[in-house]
DNA sequence: TTAAATTAATTAAACGCTTGTTTAATATTA
DNA sequence: TAATATTAAACAAGCGTTTAATTAATTTAA
């Protein structure tokens, strides 16, 4: 990928997440990667070629760091819930935009094949999620619970809070100008909660 | 609100929820509707008035139900708690469209004043689940926890199920054409991982 | 090393099409 | 008869995309 296409990328990844897909214009991104509106189509063929790209280009935010969590040996099964939830936050606030594109457009009924590539690239995060939960409960470590909603609880939790700055600061009763997402400590206070909620539910009483 | 205008309006939440505002043409919601293009302005005044009529029509879809949970003294506190889960997963499932509509909007930082009072329609539901939780800690029923966070999982884990129906699906392993919306067994799934979560972690050990 | 030849990058302008909206004529209802 | 509802057609503006001309960069050859 050259500078030239990633510059284009980064700008329309900001745009697609503030107005979506359709509510983004090739003039507007022209205008605001500073350059002339035929660049999109001589780089990436169509507008939604370009969109394809990025997404294609992003996805690989996310191989790795959860693999390696779910797969040390030298953590507890909680302590891989607790690894795997910060690596999350950490993941999804760093790539809000891109996570916020990603959703709009799963969201939506519309270029069904790349929603389903956006599904094939979300999934494989909670495959890992419920290997350990699967795993725990084998061990009887975990209480019986039901692993995909568990997934849904953690993952809708950052999401809930992550999807929407204006309800979240609604939510928390911060003042119109705060951002969440640049604050440290919330992103703290969200791990400790989703811990604290996952050791409630999971951890049989002993 | 007239019949006709009524009519437009249901066809417009389902084009809005299976493309978007701006990925929906008038054309479109004329056709679908079986209605002349022309009878949209001249009903509604403009596309965009049409969005927020139909966002003052079914606003008041949410009033009602939940303070009556909240104020009723013949409740626990987790009985509320556990009531109000049912009450908020009939609600969504039942107005699960316009709830994506209204998603959707919300996402998006074009339209500010509509995005704005799409946060102050579902804003009362939270602070009524927020007053529950509050009780609850005050008096020592429910151990201390974050409650803005508390609710951010209880409606961020039916959202995560809801909005995405083709993540749901794979996330449940189930087959393509499976509608989990329509199905009720699975809202009491959902319904039953919601109450033993919240019992888990609101309930002080005792 | 320099000049020509070739390829790549960039531009302003135009293309055809769709968009939301309006008009002016017609049909329906009160 | 007068107000309301409905229609097909037209409107200007914006859309994604293409074109053809120009500039910049790179390669080739002497």
């Amino acid at each position: 990928m050259t500078d030239k296409k990633l510059h284009i990328i980064n700008h329309a990844v900001e745009l697609f997440a503030e107005k979506g897909f359709e509510g983004t214009s090739i003039r507007d991104l022209a205008a605001r990667a500073g350059v002339n509106v035929a660049m999109v189509n001589y780089y990436f063929g169509s507008k939604e070629k370009l969109f394809e790209s990025l997404v294609e280009e992003r996805a690989s935010y996310s191989r790795g760091v959860l693999d390696e969590i779910a797969n040390n040996a030298s953590y507890s099964d909680i302590e891989k819930i607790e690894h795997i939830i910060d690596a999350y936050i950490n993941k999804l606030f760093t790539n809000r935009k891109f996570h916020r594109v990603l959703h709009q457009e799963m969201m939506l009924s519309q270029r069904e094949t790349l929603a389903q590539a956006i599904v094939e690239i979300l999934y494989p995060n909670s495959l890992i999620i419920k290997g350990v939960i699967e795993a725990g409960i084998k061990k009887g470590v975990f209480r019986k619970c039901d692993p995909p909603l568990v997934i849904a609880s953690i993952v809708g939790t950052i999401n809930q809070v992550l999807l929407s700055k204006r309800m979240c600061i609604k939510l928390l009763d911060k003042e119109a100008d705060y951002v969440p997402y640049d604050d440290p400590s919330f992103a703290i206070r969200l791990s400790d909660h989703l811990k604290q909620l996952m050791h409630a539910h999971l951890l049989t009483k002993s």
